[in-house]
DNA sequence: TCCTGATATGCAACTTGTTGCATAGGCAAG
DNA sequence: CTTGCCTATGCAACAAGTTGCATATCAGGA
């Protein structure tokens, strides 16, 4: 299981509630690695079990009270030891792949829809990838940066280089979807076409 | 669910039996969506009991009995109602990028072997595309190429142009990705010659 | 004859992930 | 003062995916 590691890598840049992790899980690591707050409570009790992070009631003014969950130095060697393990050829879940590939056995013309409001999102998430990248790196120099407050061993900026090297990642990723997906959306209106005027007719080739 | 549809669209494609099916999973239609034979055969069984295949038995010489699916009637009608449901945001899971991330709390540099070991699978996986593409798209005009056979309803290109779609996106994906990994490789160089000299000189920039 | 290997199907136990619901404190608007 | 919203934590039931094992046919080689 990876999320427990998710988690480790999370707390380590910042100790918080499993509310808090919940709503990290929605934006900056939810881009690379999702989780619903049920799953996260359920492992962060796993994990206090197992002595990797240790908790602090934290009483809090205006709000309920929270309980902060920081890594222990078992966890930090869990984590470490965890990353010269190597990973499996990780599955793959497209389904727009499957759906495209099934839209032969239906309507093509129907998926349009569907692929351009997942290209709107794609946008989307590339503008705001953006953004935190002008926010967070932009520029020169080190600017100040959520997030990176409070790290242990090691080089201080490597935390902020590895974090821009995987944002990097999201972006190239988003560009190349966005690119796919307008391959995908023009062999879409071309077979709509050639189905209006009929499947033998396909005077462009 | 999606495993279901994944099956339905490659029993369209053309009818096979579970091992079969397991085989495909781990080649053409297991580039973006994965499955065991365990889980293959536990969902027949469920789409059978649902009248979405038709099965037969088949005997065979010089090798065990098989079952051979087909997709029924109510089978394809629940492929393409599911065509028009929108798909949900689907959950990302890159496990690597968690453990890029991660790197800040170990060492960096031993994350090197482990990317390098990928970006070969991807190169690997990149190479087989491609020459699959040559095979069943390449050189001009409608080539023979394998599991077009059994199309159905609409046009009998369509199936062809859509997986060539799907195959541009694959082909995409792992150069964006070998590009990527570069870039990560080259970040964590640079960590691990700046961690050798001492983490507060930083000659290059 | 026994062993290996490919084909072929499947069960059982376990881990993960999802969905729906429940509870509770405090704030602000109506 | 009730209703809705955000914070904060959690259970229970279910669905999906993984791991390990079991079984059987048939071919070819040791």
């Amino acid at each position: 299981m990876a999320l427990e590691h998710a988690i480790l890598v999370s707390l380590l840049e910042k100790p918080g509630s499993g509310y808090e992790l919940a709503r990290r899980f929605e934006r900056s690591i939810g881009y690379f690695w999702t989780a619903t707050h049920q799953q996260i409570y359920r492992v962060l009790k796993r994990m206090e079990a197992d002595g990797w992070v240790d908790v602090r009631d934290v009483r809090q003014q205006s709000r309920p009270d929270k309980k902060e969950y920081s890594v222990s130095a078992s966890g930090l060697s869990a984590l470490t030891g965890w990353l010269h393990e190597p990973v499996q050829p990780e599955s793959v879940r497209h389904e727009l792949a499957v759906k495209v590939r099934g839209a032969a056995f239906g309507d093509p013309a129907a998926l349009i829809d569907e692929v351009e409001r997942h290209q709107r999102m794609h946008r989307d998430r590339l503008a705001h990838y953006l953004a935190g990248e002008r926010r967070d790196f932009g520029g020169s120099g080190t600017a100040g940066e959520p997030g990176a407050e409070a790290f242990g061993p090691g080089d201080p900026d490597a935390g902020r280089e590895l974090r821009h090297a995987v944002l990097r990642g999201g972006i190239a990723y988003e560009r190349m979807m966005i690119a796919w997906l307008d391959d995908v959306l023009a062999t879409l209106h071309r077979l709509a076409s050639r189905r209006r005027t009929g499947p033998a007719s396909d005077p462009a080739s």
